[in-house]
DNA sequence: ATCTTTCGTAACAATCTGGTTACATACAAG
DNA sequence: CTTGTATGTAACCAGATTGTTACGAAAGAT
C-alpha cells in the first residue's frame, strides 16, 4: 500500500489524474503546478518508485505513462470494506423511508 | 480526499481495519499496537477529524466505530480510473491469448 | 471523600516531507 | 564543438508528523 501512500499528497494525485487522461513529458507536467520543476520532478520519483508512472525517454523529453497496477491495489482494499458502507447506507435509505 | 490522507499510515490503517469488523475501546485498541497508549490516541484523533471513525463515551470508556462515509468518498476516486486498468488488463489478457 | 482506571492533551525530540536554488548530465541543433 | 533545452539530483530549510513521558480530567469503586 505504498501507492496511498503517495496518492495522500493532492499534487501527486493531480498528476496522476493528468497521466491517466494522456501521457505527458515531464516539462509540460511541471508547467501546470505553481511550484518549481525540480518538485514536481521528485513527485514523480515518488510515483515511479511505487509503480504509479512509468517514463519512457523519447530524445531529450522523458514522457510520462500512468501504470495502472497500483491502483487496483488499493481498489483492492477498499473492496474489503464495501460491503460494510453498502450496509450503513442501507440502513440510511431504510431509516428515511420509515420518517416518510 | 483528507481521509486518503488519514490511510496512508499502517497504523491508522489497522485501526480501522479493526473497527470496521467490531467497535473497540481506546485501550483495548492501543494494545494491539507496540508503540505508547497516547500516540493511539493521536492516531484515533486524526481519523475521527477526517470521520473515518466517531467515539460514543460509556462510563469512562471510549468505544470507537467505524464510520463508512470516507471510505465511499476513496472509492468513488479509485472508481473515476477503474475504467483506465480494466482496459489495460483487458489488453494484457488479449496479449496472452495471442501468445498461448 | 479518596483512590483507581481510562483516556485525552501538553511539551519536547527526532525524523520525514515538500519546497527552493544551484549544479550535472544528455541529447539536439547550429 | 559549442550552445541551448529538458531533466534529474544535491544541499539546504521550514514546517508537519510521530513517537515519548508527564500531567489533568472524568467517572467508577471502596
Amino acid at each position: 500500500m505504498e501507492a496511498l501512500a503517495a496518492l495522500a499528497d493532492p499534487v501527486r494525485r493531480e498528476i496522476v489524474e493528468v497521466l491517466l487522461d494522456h501521457p505527458e513529458d515531464a516539462g509540460t507536467l511541471a508547467s501546470r503546478f505553481p511550484i518549481s520543476r525540480p518538485a514536481v520532478s521528485r513527485h514523480l520519483r515518488v510515483l515511479r518508485d511505487c509503480g504509479l508512472v512509468r517514463s519512457e525517454t523519447v530524445a531529450q523529453h522523458r514522457v510520462y505513462h500512468a501504470e495502472a497496477a497500483p491502483l487496483r491495489e488499493i481498489d483492492d482494499w477498499v473492496s474489503r470494506y464495501r460491503a460494510f458502507w453498502m450496509e450503513k447506507l442501507d440502513a440510511l435509505d431504510t431509516h428515511l423511508q420509515e420518517e416518510s
